[in-house]
DNA sequence: ATAGGGTCCGTACTATAGTACGGAGTCAAG
DNA sequence: CTTGACTCCGTACTATAGTACGGACCCTAT
């Protein structure tokens, strides 16, 4: 499976071709060589499975919040023997993390609230505006 | 204190000038009327205890993930009667949330199991690009 | 009454992360 | 040996949420 068209790539990170090309532009991914000789498949750019990881790690980053920008940082130190930056990195996450967590977990408890305020009863409107007061 | 001025209020609400009036653009703060009898306070505008409470019930709902859009009409729905739809935004906002909340503890689960990994150990670099191999 | 800080408003610009488009080239199948 | 799908690439456009700027106006304290 070392041979996968840009298509196929984007499909195995779960991406569009364009997002693709613009990680390579961002610098993110690296555009594979075109294989030369351009009679027996030359021309075309092949993907394989590094390149995969490669793009599934981006995804799994963004989820964590690590903005393009960091992520080719964290993709940059990979090469590198920089531990102590890596643990950085890491930790500063960790810790944004955790607020953003609670954070979402108090407003999650307010949502609950306003549910079961518009739920019961009938008359009027719901305390919308209310809602976060105690978020 | 019914008489704050756009800076002050955008103080109470945590956020710039300029966001406060870009909200007004949006529509989701009004304009409050400039005191007319342009000699006495005339012309500029001022902010009340409910424009505040407004305020800061966009900046928690956003915190909530709803997008200005979505608070337009949670707003919007405050002036009405319609509980129904009040309720689904809350449920399809809760749903959500439960499901952002997991993937920033799986990611952040990733993070520390990383962190850990380069921290001890010396040798090499870290494993970065595996970091989130199980998340 | 004047200086300087705040306000008002329109317009333009920024950042982040894509998404779309158009034309030229490539490749495999019929 | 042509057709049709896919690829390559540059450039342009989109969405979301602001942020900045510049000139005109207002208001208060000295």
């Amino acid at each position: 499976m070392a041979a996968l068209t840009i298509t196929g790539f984007a499909r195995e990170g779960n991406v569009g071709v364009e997002t693709v090309r613009y990680y390579q532009r961002r610098g993110l991914l690296d555009t594979p060589d075109r294989p030369q000789g351009s009679g027996a498949s030359g021309s075309i750019r092949r993907y394989g499975i590094d390149d995969v990881r490669r793009l599934r790690f981006i995804r799994s980053a963004q989820a964590a919040g690590f903005t393009l920008e960091q992520i080719g940082e964290l993709l940059a130190l990979d090469a590198t023997d920089d531990r102590a930056r890596a643990r950085e990195l890491a930790n500063e996450r960790i810790e944004a993390l955790d607020a953003k967590i609670q954070e979402l977990e108090r407003v999650r408890a307010s949502l609950r609230h306003l549910a079961r305020e518009c739920g019961s009863g009938s008359a009027g409107p719901c305390p919308i505006l209310q809602a976060f007061d105690h978020a």
